[in-house]
DNA sequence: AATGAATGAGATTTCATTCAT
DNA sequence: CATGAATGAAATCTCATTCAT
């Protein structure tokens, strides 16, 4: 008895996400309760329980937002003519939302998700994604690379990806507790980084960043 | 049974640290239990609160523990008579260790402390130093291989550290989460960076990011 | 059972507090356990920290309502056609009312909160209306008085409510603890003490209390 | 084998019962903890554990000395010429030492016994006596003041006696709470009272109170 | 569908007391 | 006799989840 339409379930779910990701932002995942949860989205803890079954699954749900999101970038990446060109879209995508207050938040859940996926049977898999699914995504723009002839076909595209995985990664973490941390410098090596693997000249310098 | 020596105190503190990362290793720092580690340790509730004042102290002091040691490594690293052989020490060290058992423990408690550090005043800066500390470190060691001439001075040695601090700390994230990374094709591609930091291309000096 | 009458949530209250002061005038405000409130209301703990935030606030509930029915005493005794005959109204109230085994349990919670409002931040302010509410009032009732002309101009009103809310409390203590007090001679001297700052003849001696 | 002195075992729990006057006094029975009162006192725990076998025989033994000073007030005020100077001796004595901190310290404990006395049977006993020891001493005075004829022999002496350590008791507690009790206003009514039972002209109302 | 009061297991921490040294 | 580290039971309070209304 669908009483109520697709897009306003969709909705709700969006402004529980939106109200769980700012307070496990705050708070962590287990000191934001549900209780907060429910204050912060206006709703009541039956509506959202009607629609999350668990606080885990509103983590997951969480996750598999920012993984459609991110899937997106990747995939416009590959229309890209060159691989160099893929590799800088995504370079300035996730370096230049360093800054996005918004986007701050996300990645101190993924924070949490990776401390909570250490034991918790149900995020584990979910916190994987948080690799897997970039990787899949990076090592066919890498593999692309390699058959137009962009990178060097010695070095294996799946170790590439996860070197720049890591680095990201690593990068995001600092983001966080680095406030003296210039983006700039780490843009410079990059691209030191990025040329060396291509095996060719500079990557184009002259790019702006958003 | 009073007056205890001092040694007698430091090996009651390792007992409980060690107890402490196994439990929080196991089930994260929220789901375990003082109790957990009360029964892991085979000490009592109130032998622990002598030696620490709540559970977040316990974590700040397995940080400390694990900084100490850290700085050996990069202190003996300096030692080095070349700063391409003071990166291969750290790296060895930092990547190596990814196998051992013991250390991995340490790693997954590194990850709970990034959560918590979040929103936990206390941890934050403990948290911070899991930056900072190898970071002061490591850029002492590219100050130095830059005055021995082993490095190009165009860039800049703090960055050159964060960014390798970065790398290291994302392939930590990696092997926790992908069981399928293999080391060596990451070292292949560590040391092509090496090369390429050392040998210096060119360096985009005048972008800018907003 | 969401959207409860305003009845039915002071009915809850009024539960837990008769539970409350039952346990802390068996045990003492310390070593009854909110497990005994627990048991004794037949609610759960959850139950009870939904209407009360802490043990504290239940012994200030317990005040509160305390002073609310004393307070209608006091008025009701200033609608007496005389001041001697508010008094008396006064006097037979708590003096009559040592007998009555709820207000004994009311009695011993009052001295467990002159003890814990000693060095409690939170209770010290409802201790001291212990002695400010009726002050309040009965040097209202002697004021009337003197308006009157029962009472001598002389002697100052508030002292002389201090002095008798005195002589309240300390028998009420002895009523406690001395088993072989006898309210009889205690009215008599009542009685006298009555006269004398009357300034008029002996008030009512023969008045019998249950 | 009596290696100390007994005057040394006297100084020491003296300075314990010291110590934990001060303790009680700030923080009440059951908050002053042993570590507390080790710490004031500058002893060790197990130095305490010599002496007094439990937290409930230090107050006990608190208690116990203060009914032995006080017995020695009364015992001298039964060397005065006339009753009436004998309860001025008393007055002065119980309404002089309010504003002694020291005194003040002890009061506090003694609220605490009557707290604590409510339901810890060994206590119970103790606090018995701050009613009863008390007691036969204040009613001897006045049998002695009814033999020589200065007070109506129509009066019980133990109710006079009684009803006089309620008032003593009440105004102590008032002393605690009310910032703004006047004393001198609680010693004109308390002669106004004592020479309404002494049936006799107003007991020296001159008398000064340090 | 929505509400939010109720549940109750379980978590951290304290603290009087002991007893090996 | 003194010491003070160790004990471990117990206390307060929280919070994810449910379900009667």
């Amino acid at each position: 008895m669908p009483k109520v339409s697709e897009e306003y379930l969709q909705a709700r779910c969006a402004e529980i996400l939106d109200a769980a990701v700012s307070c496990f932002a705050r708070s962590g995942f287990h000191k934001a309760t549900m209780r907060d949860i429910v204050r912060k989205s206006g709703l009541s803890a039956g509506a959202i329980y009607n629609l999350f079954s668990s606080k885990e699954e509103i983590v997951a749900a969480i996750a598999a937002r920012r993984h459609d999101e991110e899937r997106r970038v990747f995939l416009d990446a590959l229309e890209q003519p060159t691989a160099v060109r893929s590799l800088e879209a995504i370079r300035d995508y996730f370096l230049g939302e360093l800054n996005n207050p918004k986007q701050r938040m996300r990645r101190r859940v993924t924070v949490q998700l990776w401390a909570e996926g250490q034991h918790d049977p149900q995020l584990k898999k979910v916190a994987r994604d948080t690799f897997a699914k970039p990787y899949k995504l990076l090592r066919e723009v890498f593999l692309q690379g390699q058959r137009r002839g962009d990178f060097s076909q010695r070095i294996d595209a799946g170790g590439m990806a996860r070197f720049l995985i890591a680095t990201f990664h690593g990068l995001v973490l600092q983001a966080e507790w680095d406030e003296s941390l210039v983006m700039k410098h780490q843009l410079d090596i990059f691209n030191i980084f990025l040329a060396a693997i291509a095996g060719a000249g500079p990557v184009s310098p002259d790019e702006e960043i958003a």
